[in-house]
DNA sequence: AGCACGCCGACT
DNA sequence: GTCGGCGTGCTC
C-alpha cells in the first residue's frame, strides 16, 4: 500500500521527481482480457526500451517488456515494476518492431506475441538466477573465419551470378534452383562473406522441419562450427534458452531453426535465409496465425539499413512469391543446372483407366521397382496416407468406421489392430461384426502405407540382392517414426542399403541425400489433382518435384548402373496439364498457368484474404457467432473493398467434439482489409454472451490463410 | 487466459 | 466441521 502511493505521480511525483520513472509495459495480456497491450508501471530509475523486467498483473508476477514512456499518466494509480533484469542486454528496437508488426497485421495482442517469442525457461528466471547464468558462460565471441573448418567447393556460374545478385540487390532474393542445383552452397558462401565482412553479424537460415534435413545443419556446422546454433520446439526449455541466450548476446553467429526463429533476438542480423519458402509449415496454425517467410522478408526490411538481406529458397515456389518476382517487388535468380551431371528423371504414366480398379501398385510400376533392387538400386514409394486403410466398411448395409467425436473415419492400424482418429486420437478395438447390422463382413477400404508396405514385402519376397540377402521393404510415416531417434534409424537405414524400398507419406520427399534411388513413384496422387483446396494443385507439383529430387543424385552411380532415372506416377488423369509441365520439370510454366487461374478468378495472389473461424458445441452457435460478426463488421472502415463471404461450417466440421465455422473475407486491397480486422476486432470481443451464441467455444482470425 | 474470490456436497 | 466443485470478475 505504502510502495503503491510512493508510486502514483499525484502524491509523489513532483516531491520526489528524479526518483519515480513511468514506463510502459508490455505484458503476456489475451486481447480479449480488456487490457490494453501496455500498462504503466513504475520503476526508481528509466529503463531503456526493451528491458526485460517482471512486474505484478493482478495476483500473479509475470515478465513484461518495457516498450517505452507512456504518453499520458494513467487515470489508476500504478504499480511498481518488481525487479529489471539489466543484466541483460536490451531487445533491439527492431525486435520490438518487428513483434509490433506481427501483433497488428496477425491481430494479436502484442504482449502474446512479445512474450511467446521469447523461451519459456527465460519467464522461469529471476534477476539473480540470470545474473549467474551470464556469469558462468561469459563466451568470448568465438572467431568464425578464418579459418573455416571445411573448405569451400569451387562455384559454379550460376551460383557465382546468385552471390554477385545478393551482394548487389537491394531487394528480396527469390533463388530458384532445382534438388542438386547447388542452392546450400549459395547460402553457404553468402553467409561466409557477410562473416569475412562483418565479424560481428548474424545470421538467420530458416528450415522448414529441422529434424528432416539434418544435413544442412551438417553443412553448416562443417562450415561454420560452433558459430551455429539452433533453434525449435524439439530443444529441451534449457537447451533453448541457452541457444536464445548466445544468439541474443551475439555468441552465435548463425541460427538454424523453425518457423519460431523468425522471432530471435538477433542484434546484428544481417542475413535471412528461408530455405523451401514454399512449404506450409511456415504458416503457424496456431496462436499468432504468422508466416515466418512473410515476416523474414518484413524482418530484412526492417534491417534493410544496416545492409541486410533477406534470401527466398525454392524449387517450386509459393506463387505468392513467383508472381512477386513477376511483377518486380523480387529478384529472381535461377539455378538451372543440376551440378555433377545428375540428369533429371523421366516421368512415367502409369494410367490407371487402364487398370483394374483398386489397383494399388500397377504392374509395370511394380516390374520397374523390381528390376532396380535386383540391381542394387532403391526405389522410394509415395503414399500420402497413413495406416492400412483409411477406413472399414460393412459390404451389405454399407457402415462406415466413422469417429465418434470428429467428423472422420477411423482409419484402420494393422500394426496396433486398431482403428485411430487422425484428427482427435480416438482409438477403438476393429468390431467383430457391423455394429448396424450385424454382417461379419467388414472389409478394410482404400490403401495407406502399411497395405503398401505389405504388398511390395509380397512381391519382393523371393528377389535376393547380389549378396544373396532377402531384399528389404520399409516404411517412414508419422507411425514408424514417432519414437525418438527412429527417423533418423530408418533414414540411415537407407543410406546403409540396409532398406532397398522406402514406402512413405510425404516426409520421405523431404531433402534427404540418399545416393543410390533411380526410381520415385507416387501411387495415389489423383486425390490432390482435384481436390476442393484451391492450393492442392501447387503441393501436389512442389511434392512431385521434391521426390524426384530424391532420384539420381549420385551421377556415377546412375552412369556404373547405366540405369534410366525415372519418376513415376499413377493416376486416372495423365493428360492433366501439370504433368506436361512434371514431365518438363518446367516449373516456371506450371506456376504461370496456376497464376493464370488465379488472376481471373481473383484469387491470392491477385486477392488478400483472411478466415475468422468460430468453434462451439454446437454448430448453430459458432455459425450464430459468425453471422453476428458479419453484421458487426458492416460500416468498418475498408468495408466497401472487402467482400464478406456467408458463414459456412469447415470441411471437416467436427473435430474432438468441437464443431467448427468459418467466415471468408477477400479485398484485392490489402490496407482495406487490415484496416477492416484492426476496427472489426474490438467489435468481435464484444459480441460474447449473446442469446444464440451459447456454447462459442473460441474464435480467431487468420490472416493469410493457407489451409481453409 | 490465469487466478482469484465465493457459495454448496463427501470426507480426514 | 473442512476440502473442493467450477461460476463470475479482475488484472497498470
Amino acid at each position: 500500500m505504502v510502495a503503491e502511493a510512493s508510486c502514483d505521480p499525484v502524491e509523489t511525483g513532483d516531491a520526489n521527481p528524479a526518483t519515480e520513472v513511468l514506463l510502459d509495459v508490455v505484458v503476456p495480456t489475451p486481447a480479449h482480457s480488456g487490457l490494453g497491450d501496455r500498462l504503466t508501471y513504475c520503476h526508481t530509475v528509466a529503463l531503456p526500451p526493451g528491458t526485460l523486467v517482471r512486474v505484478p498483473l493482478g495476483a500473479r508476477a509475470v515478465v513484461g517488456i518495457v516498450w517505452g514512456t507512456p504518453a499520458t499518466a494513467p487515470a489508476t494509480p500504478v504499480r511498481p515494476i518488481s525487479e529489471a533484469w539489466q543484466a541483460l542486454p536490451p531487445l533491439a528496437a527492431e525486435w520490438r518492431e518487428l513483434v509490433g508488426f506481427a501483433a497488428r497485421y496477425y491481430q494479436r495482442a502484442l504482449g502474446e506475441v512479445a512474450l511467446a517469442a521469447l523461451p519459456p525457461a527465460l519467464r522461469e528466471l529471476d534477476a539473480a538466477r540470470l545474473q549467474r547464468r551470464l556469469q558462468r558462460a561469459p563466451e568470448p565471441v568465438p572467431p568464425v573465419s578464418p579459418p573455416p573448418a571445411e573448405t569451400p567447393p569451387p562455384l559454379t556460374d550460376a551460383q557465382a551470378a546468385a552471390l554477385a545478385a545478393i551482394e548487389t540487390v537491394d531487394q528480396p532474393i527469390l533463388l530458384f534452383g532445382a534438388t542438386g542445383s547447388g542452392k546450400t552452397e549459395v547460402y553457404l558462401q553468402a553467409t561466409a562473406r557477410l562473416l569475412a565482412r562483418d565479424p560481428q553479424a548474424q545470421a538467420l537460415v530458416l528450415v522448414p522441419e529441422i529434424n528432416l534435413t539434418p544435413q544442412l545443419e551438417q553443412r553448416f556446422r562443417a562450415r561454420f562450427g560452433d558459430a551455429v546454433t539452433t533453434l525449435h520446439s524439439r530443444l529441451t526449455p534449457a537447451q533453448r534458452l541457452q541457444h536464445w541466450l548466445a544468439a541474443h548476446l551475439g555468441h552465435a553467429r548463425i541460427v538454424l531453426g523453425t518457423r519460431m526463429a523468425i522471432f530471435a533476438s538477433l542484434p546484428q542480423l544481417r542475413l535471412i535465409v528461408v530455405d523451401e519458402e514454399h512449404d506450409p509449415s511456415y504458416k503457424s496454425q496456431e496462436g499468432a496465425r504468422y508466416s515466418a517467410r512473410d515476416l523474414a522478408v518484413y524482418r530484412a526490411r526492417l534491417g534493410a539499413d544496416a545492409g541486410c538481406r533477406v534470401i527466398l529458397g525454392s524449387a517450386t515456389p509459393s506463387l505468392e512469391s513467383w508472381h512477386a518476382a513477376d511483377s518486380g517487388r523480387y529478384r529472381r535468380v535461377h539455378m538451372d543446372d543440376r551440378m555433377g551431371g545428375a540428369r533429371w528423371p523421366r516421368l512415367r504414366l502409369v494410367d490407371l483407366r487402364q487398370q483394374p480398379r483398386g489397383t494399388l501398385l500397377a504392374p509395370p510400376l511394380q516390374a520397374a521397382i523390381e528390376a532396380r533392387v535386383a540391381r542394387g538400386e532403391q526405389a522410394l514409394v509415395l503414399l500420402n496416407r497413413r495406416g492400412y486403410a483409411p477406413v472399414i466398411a460393412c459390404d451389405a448395409c454399407g457402415w462406415k468406421s466413422g469417429c465418434p467425436h470428429c467428423s472422420a473415419h477411423l482409419v484402420f492400424h494393422k500394426a496396433d489392430r486398431r482403428l485411430r482418429c487422425h484428427h482427435c486420437g480416438h482409438t477403438a478395438p476393429i468390431p467383430r461384426a457391423c455394429p448396424d447390422c450385424g454382417n461379419v463382413d467388414l472389409a478394410p477400404l482404400g490403401r495407406g502405407t502399411e497395405q503398401l508396405e505389405e504388398q511390395l514385402a509380397a512381391a519382393l519376397a523371393t528377389l535376393q540382392r547380389a549378396d544373396g540377402t532377402p531384399v528389404r521393404v520399409g516404411r517412414l510415416d508419422a507411425d514408424t517414426s514417432r519414437a525418438r531417434g527412429a527417423l533418423e534409424r530408418t533414414l540411415q537405414a537407407v543410406h546403409d542399403g540396409a532398406i532397398d524400398v522406402l514406402v512413405g507419406t510425404q516426409m520421405i520427399a523431404k531433402g534427404h541425400d540418399f545416393r543410390r534411388i533411380t526410381l520415385v513413384a507416387s501411387v495415389n496422387t489423383d486425390g490432390a489433382l482435384f481436390a476442393s483446396d484451391w492450393r492442392a494443385p501447387e503441393r501436389l507439383f512442389a511434392l512431385l518435384m521434391q521426390a524426384a529430387g530424391r532420384a539420381g543424385r549420385d551421377a556415377a552411380f546412375v552412369a556404373a548402373q547405366g540405369s534410366a532415372v525415372e519418376l513415376w506416377v499413377q493416376t486416372a488423369y495423365p493428360e492433366h496439364p501439370m504433368f506436361a509441365a512434371l514431365a518438363r520439370h518446367d516449373y516456371a510454366a506450371f506456376a504461370a498457368q496456376q497464376l493464370e487461374e488465379r488472376r481471373s478468378a481473383g484469387m491470392p495472389p491477385f486477392s488478400h484474404q483472411a478466415l475468422l473461424r468460430a468453434e462451439a458445441r454446437q454448430l448453430e452457435a459458432a455459425l450464430a457467432w459468425l453471422r453476428h460478426a458479419a453484421e458487426a463488421a458492416h460500416d468498418l472502415p475498408g468495408r466497401a473493398h472487402v467482400m464478406l463471404y456467408a458463414p459456412v461450417p469447415m470441411a471437416l466440421t467436427r473435430v474432438a467434439g468441437i464443431e467448427r465455422a468459418q467466415l471468408l473475407l477477400e479485398s484485392p486491397h490489402r490496407p482495406a482489409l487490415q484496416a477492416l480486422l484492426a476496427a472489426w476486432m474490438p467489435r468481435l470481443h464484444a459480441l460474447r454472451g449473446l442469446p444464440d451464441t451459447r456454447g462459442l467455444v473460441r474464435w480467431a482470425i487468420d490472416v493469410d490463410p493457407l489451409s481453409f
